[in-house]
DNA sequence: CTGTTAGCGCGTTCAT
DNA sequence: ATGAACGCGCTAACAG
């Protein structure tokens, strides 16, 4: 900057006028040469310091659960587009669903100033985060937190599972089996869980059981299979991996994809049509969702004080073969 | 740090090197002090004022094509955990596979004083990297740049796709096709294509075809599972997006996955094993391959200055049933 | 409109 | 072993 300055044979505050946001404060001859100053020295504004000066560092935290889940990348797909679209960079952290990495990665993310921070995580270690949320805007994405008070951006999970319902009903299901991931005080999955025994109790032609992943999963969905039942069976899987657990353990128990049970999967994967006769799917707007969130972001920065807002968006019903029985 | 200081009675420097790495200058009364009013004003170093002084910012940058492509996904995932491992955080940039979202993510990188550059893109802007290359330690992945000197961290692609032929000729596949995506300079790319078109005729009991994706891939798919050839034929796909490509024509050609055509894939991917009779693959050590990539920047950061050294890793055929034959 | 000055929070000489 | 003073690159307050 003082090489700029010297060459342009200016002070480095008209330098950085320049090259902040006060380039209307001078006069035409002096910014052109600075502009040539800085077009032969190539200089490039270093934004730590400017972050040091000014606070504003242009940097957004992201806080992912598992950076390995298809629903995490596409929302941070959507995030990354905004924070680009207005000048901001993205710090990815993953906590690879452990409480400890979160820890350190919200240390971390504090050391540099972030202006903002996303989070897409369990967010236990309530006190710093609290501290954190004092200092910066903070927003949630599928997971609630409780007792931070925050934007929420998510889907709207009771009405994706009634859609999800009345798609199973219209289709002649009778016997729902909702499998979910286990419980571990992620929101969303609460609220899918809870809407399902919810709505479905209120259908007295129909029955719902809800299981969850793990070891004994094999045997329970073999289980559900040869039990005599109110009708044609179904499963809801509540995401992508209860998606993928299932499919693989129905093969493994040599049931034809998707004669003898239906099959309806939150979250859309790219790789549903190619399953069996294909998996029927809501898919959540991921792009969007990332996108609002830093939006959301952004107007807290620029000086939104409203109470905290929930943005949920709706599921969209994508249908393919496996909710379409045959008889 | 001032507060620090003055609730411990010492100096800032004392304070510095408590934080810093020079902790065993201090005497244990003092280095005590500070140990507890740090704990009591619950201070935190500022790594933006760190990095301003020291050029160190712990600030790993890295540039992705296409976040949405689950091969970076998994490399990233490598890197973000050894990032954290050795305390560094990752800034990632997504170009979108767009030259100009690489430009000015380059310059945003920059910027941030990030002390090492993992790249997995196209790598235009040529002068740029370059000129990056002079101020920092880089690192390719999976795609070479021509005249950036480098350490690169990849696949044996030559091996692998003599893996891949081996394997079909010893499962009795006689005439296949290589599905790769558009050749954009992709280096991986090309030399799969490469070493496919060479070994192939060193068998004079095999044919060869190749093909990219695109508008015609599906009449040309037909093309050729409809003319006569030398016996059994197969599909080898180049990536992950080759593979769902395919696997969607074949479908939508009423092809039985995988009877009459065998197919093995480059690239694991966690559905594979629900498609058909279960999609055989050729996996790579994506995990390992980012992490090996941030080492790299971690042995140049400490002053490894040997010529660039090239980590081709192999791939590990996982063999399902999409190349059993049935007679 | 422009230049001068004083820090932002920290690391690093120098002294002592 | 410790502290004082300076500067990293930049912005903001003030003065002109």
């Amino acid at each position: 900057m003082n090489d700029v300055a010297e060459l342009a044979r200016v002070s480095k505050a008209s330098v950085s006028r320049f090259i902040g946001e006060d380039r209307q404060l001078l006069s035409d001859a002096i910014a052109l040469r600075i502009e040539q100053a800085i077009e032969t020295l190539g200089y490039r504004p270093n934004q730590m310091a400017r972050g040091l000066k000014r606070g504003r560092t242009r940097l957004i935290g992201m806080l992912v659960a598992d950076i390995r889940n298809p629903y995490s990348v596409a929302v941070m797909h959507g995030v990354e587009t905004a924070c680009r679209l207005h000048g901001y960079s993205l710090v990815v952290c993953n906590t690879n669903r452990d409480d400890e990495q979160e820890r350190i990665h919200l240390a971390a993310l504090r050391s540099y100033n972030i202006e903002g921070l996303i989070v897409n995580t369990l967010g236990h270690h309530l006190d710093e985060l609290r501290q954190l949320h004092e200092e910066l805007p903070m927003v949630l994405v599928d997971r609630k937190v409780e007792q931070l008070r925050s934007d929420l951006v998510g889907l709207n999970n009771a009405d994706a599972v009634r859609q999800a319902i009345d798609h199973l009903d219209e289709r002649g299901y009778r016997d729902i089996l909702l499998v979910s991931e286990q419980q571990d005080g992620t929101s969303s999955r609460f609220e899918r869980v809870d809407a399902f025994k919810h709505l479905i109790t209120q259908r007295a032609h129909m029955r719902g059981h809800v299981l969850e992943t793990g070891d004994q999963l094999g045997a329970q969905l073999q289980a559900f299979l040869s039990a005599p039942g109110p009708g044609p069976k179904a499963l809801f899987t509540g995401n992508g991996i209860a998606t993928l657990t299932c499919t693989r353990l129905l093969r493994e128990l040599g049931c034809p994809l998707f004669d003898d049970i239906g099959l309806i999967a939150l979250d859309e994967l790219d790789w549903y049509p190619l399953v069996g006769s294909g998996i029927t799917s809501l898919a959540q707007p991921t792009y969007d969702i990332g996108v609002t969130a830093f939006e959301c972001l952004l107007n807290r920065l620029r000086g939104d004080a409203e109470p905290p807002r929930l943005f949920d968006f709706p599921a969209q019903l994508i249908i393919r073969g496996s909710t379409q029985p045959r008889r």
